[in-house]
DNA sequence: GGTAAAAATTGATGTAGGTCAACAACATTT
DNA sequence: AAATGTTGTTGACCTACATCAATTTTTACC
């Protein structure tokens, strides 16, 4: 196999199982894109026309609100990003989907995508496996950013999206768990230093 | 038709076409339950072992961090619920749903959630349908919630879900856009009162 | 390898919304 | 219709985190 699809067919396997036949169906619609750090899949306002995996680097999806960057996500190679609102209903988009490093993409239209379900015997299925995994972490992204207090926020992402933890800037990491960059690095000395003490 | 099943009937409708046929057996398959105001349908720690569908009243979704009740969703007449994470994965539920009105409730097991899938020809497009909906209202919610301050996330919320804002107490709402209640109350009083001043 | 840009740290100060507590207005039950 | 519980309002005070701004550290680029 085309060593640059095998992330893309490991990933898919972990989400469905797809036949070899399927899968070379699949493969001779998939389009390729790279995009250098900082450029942008979408921006705000238009519309997402394709569902796209991530190959290599890391796209983060953000939108502004009074005129301040919150970053809502980081989908880190491996995995599927799109704006889903976007993209499903055909509406502009709220978000803003940015390279924070030099990516590549895989990437299906819409009118793949509808193919792939209609045609692909296991095409639904595989749909369904997405969604239902992208939606349970929405809700751990919404859940661990409720009504914590900033550090327990911050052990939380931890906890839950270890890999982010390891490889997203600080910055975008902070963003994440709505607290200022300020505010994130005195979290991060606090819990380096040995409990000094608590009155 | 059976006047209690319409409204079910009429939901599935918007999300799908489903033949008469489908929808008889399918109609074969569903449960019924009712629920007085405060009691649960699922509790924290509980398996949710079901799909419902809210007939008559509210339900809310919360969950308890540190010994606080935040109320992430509530699910009016009309609309499916359910602990997606748990039901979907069959992991002990992070949420706790309970009645917030005496409710009148369809619903589903997994086992038959899965027969639906696979033995009613329209049935995992409906399941998707499904769940693109509800992907994109947490979305909502979510960004709605990010770095507004307090007014904006209770104009926001009004904006994005209306019916909500009618019939959903205070208390919830306001555990939804994540104030406390006397805050909310004060949010309410400065926009009921003809701009006063200011500077 | 030197310079510029980006990211992270630190200090001083400000404030939105939390907390606590008392009360008022409704609802619900008996 | 009295009693009890629930929900919403208001006041006085407090704190976690934001803000602003200066500096250091790291990364990227001719």
């Amino acid at each position: 196999m085309k060593e640059e699809i095998q992330l893309f067919r490991k990933t898919l396997n972990r989400l469905s199982n797809l036949s070899n036949d399927s899968f070379d169906k699949l493969y001779s619609i998939l389009e390729f894109r790279s995009l250098k750090k900082k450029e942008f899949l979408i921006k705000e306002g238009e519309i997402c026309r394709n569902l796209y995996f991530v190959n290599k680097g890391m796209v983060r999806t953000y939108l502004i609100q009074d005129g301040i960057e919150v970053t809502t996500w980081v989908a880190l190679a491996g995995n599927f990003d799109t704006s889903a609102h976007s993209f499903f209903k055909g509406i502009p988009s709220l978000t803003n989907l940015q390279a924070i490093t030099d990516c590549e993409l895989i990437f299906i239209s819409k009118n793949a995508y509808e193919q792939v379900l209609s045609t692909l015997p296991e095409g639904k299925d595989l749909a369904l496996n997405i969604l239902q995994e992208y939606y349970i972490n929405l809700e751990n992204m919404f859940y661990s950013c409720l009504s914590l207090p900033a550090l327990e926020r911050y052990n939380k992402l931890g906890e839950l999206f270890p890999e982010h933890f390891k490889c997203v800037p600080q910055k975008y990491l902070a963003s994440m768990i709505r607290v200022k960059e300020a505010t994130m690095s005195r979290l991060r000395k606090k819990l380096s230093q040995p409990d000094t003490e608590e009155v």
